[in-house]
RNA sequence: GGGAUCUUAGCUCAGCUGGGAGAGCAUCUGCCUUACAAGCAGAGGGUCACAGGUUCGAGCCCUGUAGGUCCCACCA
C-alpha cells in the first residue's frame, strides 16, 4: 500500500512537470493541507483590519486551556467558527476571528505542581515567585500545542491577534473591572460558607461543583438532654461533623418537640452542651423531624447558625482532616474519622441504627474530590444587579440563542444565581488587586502595583489569592479588542457577531460575558450565541479519558484529512444536538471529498489547455441552462441556510447537488459533447464553460466546509496566484433561472429513469441495445424529446430512438412504461414476458389509483376548496390532470396486453 | 422536586414558518460503462413512541401518557 501510493505520488510529480492542469488520481489530503495552510498564512488572508468600507463580522474563539490537547469538542467548536468566518469573509465582510488561550488557573497549577513533585520539588518550598516562573516556562513549552493543533483543522484565525487570558492587556482589563466593581460595591469580601476542594486546596464557585448520586448511609443517633429527663433522636449522613455540632433544630410547629425547644443536649463523645432551637428550615415530614446543626460544615446549617447566633466550630483542616482540638481523631482523614466516630458512638450507646441512603454529593469539577463546605473569608461578586440587565438583554432580543430554547437555560441560571465566589487560594492567575496594611489594618483596592497605605504610609501587602479563571474569560470579547482603552478595533469589531460554544458552558461563561459586557461596555458582547452539543462515541457515551473511547481528531486528520473531519462534524446535525462520531461517517465524508476531486479531475482532463470563452447567446444548450439554474438556486438556498445557522442543511444540499445533479446527471449527460469536441466546437465550448462555471460555484459554496480540497482544485483550475478563500461568494443571479430548461430536464430524467427501470426489471443485459419509441402526449413534449435526443441517447442504451406523437406502427410485443407527458415503448420480442409485464403495469395502476384518490379527496372536499390557499388548489388540480392522463395511458397499455 | 430535550427505515440522524416521509451506513440485484469500485445503475424497508385535541390538512401546533438523555434543587 505504502509503496503503491509513493509510486503514484512520484509519477504525478513527473507528470506535473509537463502538464500543469492535472490532479492526482486520488485525493491525498496530507500533501496538500500543510502547504495550503502555510500559503494562506504567508499571504495574511486570515488577518483583519479596521476597514470602514466594509461591514465587520467578528468571532472571538472560546479560549482553550493551555493544558489542553485538541479533542473532538474543540474540533467541532472551531470547525463551526471557521465555517462561519470563511463564509462571511467570502461574502465581503471584514471577518475577524480572534484566537487565544486560557490560563486555566486550577488545571494549570495542578499540572505544574504535579510535574514539580516528580522532580522532588514542592511549591511551598520554592515560594510563589519561583513557582510562577516554572508555570510560565511550562506555558512557553506546552501552551502552544493546542494552537498548532487548531491550525491543523484549517482554522482561519487572525493569529496576529492571538491573545492569552493572562497577558498584559487582559491583566489591565481584569484590574480595571475589579476596581470598578469594588467601588460600586459589587465586589465585596466576606466570611461565608463556600465550596472547598480539599485536594486542590482552594475555594471553588457554585458552578464548579458537580453533583453526583452516591450510595451512603444514614446513621441514627440519640442525643440525651442535659437534665437527664429525655433524649432526642436524629439521623445524619455525616457523623464525623458531630464534632462541630452547636445545636439541634426542630420545626417550630412540630408538636412532638414543642417542650424540648430551649432545653440543652449533651453532645455524644464531645459532651458539649448544645441548645435545641426551632427553625422553619426543618422539614417535619422527613426522618424524625430533627436536624443536627453544624454551621461550619453545611451551607444550610450555616444559615441556621446565623439566625440563632450559634457558634461556628470548624473541625476540619484544609485537606479535610480532623483538627488538633480533638486529640482522639486529630489528623484522621474525614472518612477515617467517620469510621472511628461511628464505632465510638456505638460504644457509647448513642448509635441507634444504620440505614443505607443515597444522597447527592458535591464534587470538584476538576479533580472529582468530594467538596467540603467550609467557612472562610473570600471575595464575591454581588450578582443581583448584574444579572437583571443580562436577563433583559436576551428578553429584548439584543442577543439571540440558536436554537432559541437555550434562552431558558440562560434565564434559569441567571434568575437563581447566587453571589459569585471569585477568590482562589492559588498562585497561578490574576492576583487580587487588594492590599492590606499590616500596621494599621487598612485595606484598599487599586490598580497600582505597589500600594502604600493611605493612612500610615507604609508599604502594603497584596492579597495572596488569585481570581477565578472565568473572571478574566468573562471579559474576553472586549479585552481582546483593547478594552479598557477606546481602541479603533473595539469601536469597529465590537459587539462581536457570533459566539460559538457548547451548551455545557452557558452558565460558566456565556452569562458571565453577558453581564460583564453590559456592565463595562454598555452593550451585549455578541449578537448571536450558536450553541452546539457534545460529540459522543458510536454508542452515545461521552468521550472520556477514563473510558478510553475518545477519537483523536488529529488521528482522523492523518487518516482522512481535515476536510473529511470537518464535513463529518457538520453533516446530519442540527444546532444544540449531540452527535455520535464513528469512523464510517468519516469514510463517507472522505468519499464525498474524493468525488469532488474526481469530478474536477475529469473536467480538467478533457479541458486540457483549451481556451474557454463565455458562450454567445443561444449557444448554451438546455442541459447547460438547467444546471446553471440549479446551481443558482443552490447558492440562494445555501446562503439562506448559512445565515440561519442551518449548517447541516446547507452542507447536505451542497453534497446532494454536487454528487447527484452535477456528477450523476450533468456530467454524464454532457460527456458526448466533450468526447467530440472537434466536431462541434461551439457546443463543446458551452459544455466546458458550464462545467467550469458550475464547478467553481460549487467549490465556493463548499469551501467553508472543506477549505483545503476546494482551494487545491480552485488553484489548479484557475491559477496558483488566486485563492478561493478570498473569492466572492456566489450570489443569486436572476438571469440564470430557467424554468423551461428545468422542466425539459425533468421530462428527460423521467424518461431515462423509466428506461433504466424497465431494463432492470426485464433483465435486459446492459450490453444489449434496443430500439426505443417515445410517444409524446403533446407537441411541447414531442419537441423537447426531439431536441434533447443528443443529450440522452447514450444514457438509455438505445440502438435507435424514434420520437413521435402517435403509437401506430410500433411492434405489438413492445414493453411500455408510462411517464408524465409521454409513453416509452421498447420492442423486446425475445424477452417479453406478458405475465410480468401485466404485473408491472398493474402495480403502476395501483400506485396511480392511490394518488388519484388522494387528490380527488382533497379537491372534492368543500372545506378544502374554500379554505386552502389558491396556489395549493391549483397545484393539486395540476396533479390531478397529470395523474388522469397517466392513468388513461396505463389502462390503454393493459388493455392492449389483454389481447 | 423543578426545568429542558429526545422518541422518524435494521443502525446513526436530517426534516426550515403545518400542504404528497429524506440522507448516510447496512441489506438485495446487476455492472471494472475511457473521472471516481472511496464508483455506477436499480430494489426492498417507515400506522414519524402512544392517546386525545386544534385544523380543509399534523412528523411539525396544543394537552396528556410512557420511556430515554441532560441540567438545576439545601431535604439533614
Amino acid at each position: 500500500m505504502a509503496q503503491k501510493s509513493a509510486d503514484t505520488a512520484a509519477g504525478n510529480v513527473e507528470r506535473k512537470m509537463f502538464m500543469a492542469k492535472e490532479l492526482e488520481k486520488n485525493y491525498n489530503p496530507a500533501d496538500i493541507e500543510k502547504r495550503t495552510y502555510d500559503k494562506w498564512q504567508e499571504r495574511k488572508y486570515f488577518h483583519a483590519e479596521v476597514n470602514r468600507e466594509k461591514k465587520p463580522f467578528t468571532i472571538v474563539m472560546p479560549p482553550p486551556n493551555i493544558t489542553g490537547q485538541l479533542h473532538m469538542g474543540h474540533a467541532l467548536d472551531n470547525t463551526l467558527q471557521d465555517i462561519l468566518i470563511r463564509f462571511k469573509r467570502m461574502q465581503g465582510y471584514e471577518a475577524l476571528w480572534v484566537p487565544g488561550t486560557d490560563h486555566a488557573s486550577i488545571a494549570t497549577e495542578a499540572k505544574v505542581v504535579e510535574k514539580l513533585k516528580e522532580e522532588g520539588i514542592s511549591k511551598e518550598e520554592i515560594g510563589r515567585e519561583k513557582f510562577l516562573e516554572h508555570v510560565w516556562d511550562w506555558k512557553k513549552q506546552y501552551g502552544g500545542r493546542i494552537v498548532e493543533q487548531l491550525k491543523k483543522i484549517g482554522s482561519s484565525c487572525d493569529w496576529d491577534r492571538e491573545r492569552f487570558t493572562m497577558d498584559e492587556g487582559c491583566n489591565r482589563a481584569v484590574k480595571e473591572v475589579f476596581v470598578k466593581l469594588y467601588n460600586k460595591d459589587l465586589i465585596y469580601r466576606g466570611e461565608r460558607i463556600i465550596n472547598w476542594c480539599p485536594h486542590c486546596l482552594t475555594s471553588i464557585s457554585d458552578a464548579e461543583v458537580e453533583y453526583e448520586d452516591q450510595a451512603g448511609s444514614f446513621w441514627h443517633l440519640r442525643y440525651k438532654t442535659t437534665d437527664g429527663t429525655g433524649y432526642i433522636d436524629l439521623a445524619t449522613t455525616r457523623p464525623e461533623t458531630l464534632l462541630g455540632d452547636t445545636a439541634v433544630a426542630v420545626n417550630p410547629k412540630d408538636e412532638r418537640y414543642k417542650d424540648m425547644v430551649g432545653k440543652t443536649l449533651d453532645l455524644p463523645l464531645v459532651h458539649r452542651h448544645i441548645p435545641i432551637v426551632a427553625d422553619d428550615y426543618v422539614d417535619m415530614e422527613f426522618g424524625t423531624g430533627v436536624v443536627k446543626i453544624t454551621p461550619a460544615h453545611d451551607p444550610n446549617d450555616f444559615e441556621v447558625g446565623l439566625r440563632h447566633n450559634l457558634e461556628i466550630i470548624n473541625v476540619l483542616t484544609e485537606d479535610a482532616k480532623i483538627v488538633e482540638d480533638y486529640p482522639k481523631y486529630a489528623g484522621m482523614d474525614r472518612y477515617e474519622a467517620r469510621k472511628a466516630i461511628v464505632a465510638d458512638l456505638e460504644a457509647e450507646g448513642a448509635l441507634l441504627k444504620v440505614e443505607p441512603h443515597n444522597h447527592n454529593v458535591g464534587t470538584c469539577y476538576r479533580c472529582g474530590t468530594t467538596v467540603e463546605p467550609r467557612v472562610s473569608k473570600q471575595w464575591f461578586v454581588k450578582m443581583e444587579d448584574l444579572a437583571k440587565p443580562a436577563i433583559e438583554a436576551v428578553k429584548k432580543g439584543d442577543t439571540k440563542f440558536v436554537p432559541p430554547h437555550f434562552d431558558k437555560t440562560y434565564y434559569h441560571w441567571l434568575e437563581g444565581i447566587r453571589d459569585w465566589c471569585i477568590s482562589r487560594q492559588l498562585w497561578w492567575g490574576h492576583q487580587i488587586p487588594a492590599f492590606y496594611c499590616d500596621d494599621c489594618g487598612e485595606m484598599i483596592v487599586t490598580k497600582e502595583e505597589n500600594a502604600v497605605c493611605p493612612k500610615c504610609g507604609k508599604p502594603m501587602r497584596q492579597d495572596p489569592d488569585t481570581l477565578d479563571t472565568w473572571f478574566s474569560s468573562a471579559l474576553w470579547p472586549f479585552s481582546t479588542l483593547g478594552w479598557p482603552d477606546k481602541t479603533e478595533e473595539l469601536d469597529y469589531f465590537y459587539p462581536t457577531s457570533t459566539l460559538v460554544t457548547g451548551y455545557d458552558i452557558i452558565f460558566f461563561w456565556v452569562i458571565r460575558m453577558m453581564f460583564s459586557g453590559l456592565e463595562h461596555t454598555g452593550s451585549v458582547p455578541f449578537d448571536t450565541v450558536l450553541i452546539h452539543g457534545l460529540v459522543r462515541d458510536s454508542q452515545g457515551r461521552k468521550m472520556s479519558k477514563s473510558l478510553g473511547n475518545g477519537i483523536d481528531p488529529l488521528e482522523v486528520i492523518d487518516k482522512y484529512g481535515a476536510d473529511a473531519l470537518r464535513f463529518t462534524l457538520v453533516t446530519g446535525n442540527a444546532p444544540g444536538n449531540d452527535m455520535r462520531f464513528y469512523w464510517e461517517r468519516v469514510e463517507a465524508s472522505r468519499n464525498f471529498a474524493n468525488k469532488v476531486w474526481n469530478a474536477s479531475r475529469f473536467i480538467m482532463m478533457h479541458l486540457g489547455d483549451a481556451e474557454i470563452t463565455e458562450p454567445a447567446e443561444g449557444e448554451l444548450e438546455v442541459i447547460d441552462r438547467w444546471i446553471l439554474s440549479a446551481v443558482n438556486t443552490l447558492a440562494e438556498e445555501v446562503t439562506d441556510n448559512m445565515e440561519k445557522y442551518e449548517l447541516g442543511i446547507a452542507v447536505q444540499k451542497i453534497n446532494d447537488f454536487i454528487w447527484t445533479e452535477f456528477c450523476d446527471w450533468y456530467i454524464e449527460l454532457v460527456k458526448p459533447r466533450l468526447f467530440q469536441k472537434e466536431e462541434n466546437k461551439a457546443s463543446a465550448n458551452a459544455a466546458f464553460w458550464t462545467l467550469k462555471t458550475v464547478l467553481i460555484d460549487s467549490l465556493k459554496l463548499l469551501h467553508p466546509f472543506m477549505p483545503f480540497i476546494t482551494e487545491e482544485i480552485f488553484c489548479t483550475l484557475q491559477s496558483e496566484e488566486e485563492s478561493i478563500m478570498i473569492s466572492n461568494w456566489p450570489e443569486y443571479k436572476a438571469g440564470w433561472n430557467d424554468e423551461e430548461a428545468e422542466q425539459s430536464v425533468e421530462l428527460m430524467k423521467n424518461l431515462i429513469r423509466g428506461i433504466r427501470n424497465l431494463r432492470t426489471e426485464m433483465n435486459v443485459a446492459p450490453s444489449r441495445k434496443a430500439k426505443v419509441y417515445l410517444v409524446a402526449d403533446d407537441e411541447t413534449a414531442c419537441d423537447t424529446l426531439k431536441q434533447l435526443e443528443d443529450a440522452y441517447r447514450h444514457m438509455i442504451s438505445a440502438s435507435e430512438v424514434v420520437v413521435r406523437m402517435d403509437k401506430t406502427g410500433i411492434e405489438d410485443n413492445a414493453v411500455s412504461v408510462v411517464i408524465d407527458k409521454a409513453t416509452i415503448y421498447m420492442p423486446l420480442a425475445d424477452l417479453i414476458d406478458f405475465e410480468k409485464e401485466r404485473e408491472r403495469l398493474t402495480k403502476e395502476k395501483k400506485r396511480l389509483e392511490g394518488e388519484l384518490k388522494r387528490v380527488n379527496g382533497m379537491l372534492g372536499n368543500e372545506k378544502f376548496m374554500s379554505k386552502a390557499p389558491e396556489a395549493k388548489i391549483a397545484e393539486e388540480k395540476e396533479k390531478l390532470a397529470r395523474y388522469e392522463s397517466m392513468m388513461a395511458k396505463v389502462e390503454e397499455e393493459l388493455e392492449a396486453l389483454g389481447r
